[in-house]
DNA sequence: GTTGTAAATGATAATCATTCTCATTTAGGA
DNA sequence: TCCTAAATGAGAATGATTATCATTTACAAC
């Protein structure tokens, strides 16, 4: 997060930034963390850089929340979890994919397996105490 | 596929196709299907149609592939093969997501975990096999 | 059969995320 | 300093989805 230089590519910035964070952020969300930092930071900006590392490989879409992309820095194949109600994306670490899976996809599918995606949607704890406390009357 | 009365609901006319096919279709494939045999048939019935019966949960969404939704009528937590090329969505019906997952999973959020997808993406045999044959030049 | 009422639908406008366009700015070398 | 290609800002265009509202339908009561 140092201020770089005045003229400072803000593809970099914008990478840094993906690096930086484990939110897996959406175009919005990168440009109103960015925005303040950078002030003429455009929208546009944000979503041509990030179908840019995208199709280079260096980060991953994870799909769509609610409608809206969502990416990653982390490219390795791991778990997400997914809050229904928060919206967030959080790393499942201590899940795993089975390496066996892989392989018996590879062969299922007839064709060839580029990517594998395992995710859990849910309510994450901070949600589910606050269901919990407040009137879950609805 | 029985042509039911006049005025038979469009509804259900809907949700027989959906759990007809296999092809996981989004709102304007459902359109473009029934549309045909309906042809006072509005998209946004469909579109309409569609959400409802997604929060009943009488089917699910997997998800969109390029942008657009996808549903399936099976809700059973079950494996998904997208190939990039023709946007298809096929069953892996020899792929199973094992029980001992969903277990950890559940462990590890600390919330509650509702749905589970397990999806790989690549290329489908024939499109694969297209590709071999014609120049991959590209 | 007619009437009344709530639900379903068609047509279309509105919304929202994303992509595109184009004029301007920037980086970096000649 | 000048030149050129790449990057960017601003905003228009697009495309999927949702909302609106007048109309139609289903169905029950009369």
């Amino acid at each position: 997060m140092v201020q770089p230089t005045k003229h400072f590519r803000k593809r970099e910035q914008i990478l840094a930034y993906l690096k930086d964070t484990t939110s897996h952020p959406s175009a919005e969300m990168v440009y109103a963390k960015l925005k303040p930092e950078i002030p003429d930071l455009s929208l546009g900006t944000v979503y041509r850089n990030l179908s840019l590392f995208k199709q280079q490989g260096v980060i991953a879409s994870i799909g769509a929340v609610n409608g809206v992309e969502r990416f990653d820095y982390n490219t390795d194949p791991h778990v997400h979890f997914i809050c229904n109600e928060c919206n967030r994306v959080l790393d499942m670490h201590t899940v795993e994919v089975p390496a066996a899976l892989l392989d018996t996809a590879a062969k299922a599918s007839g064709g060839q397996v580029n990517t594998c995606q395992l995710t859990f949607t849910g309510l994450c704890r901070e949600c589910a105490i606050k269901q919990e406390k407040g009137g879950e009357t609805a």
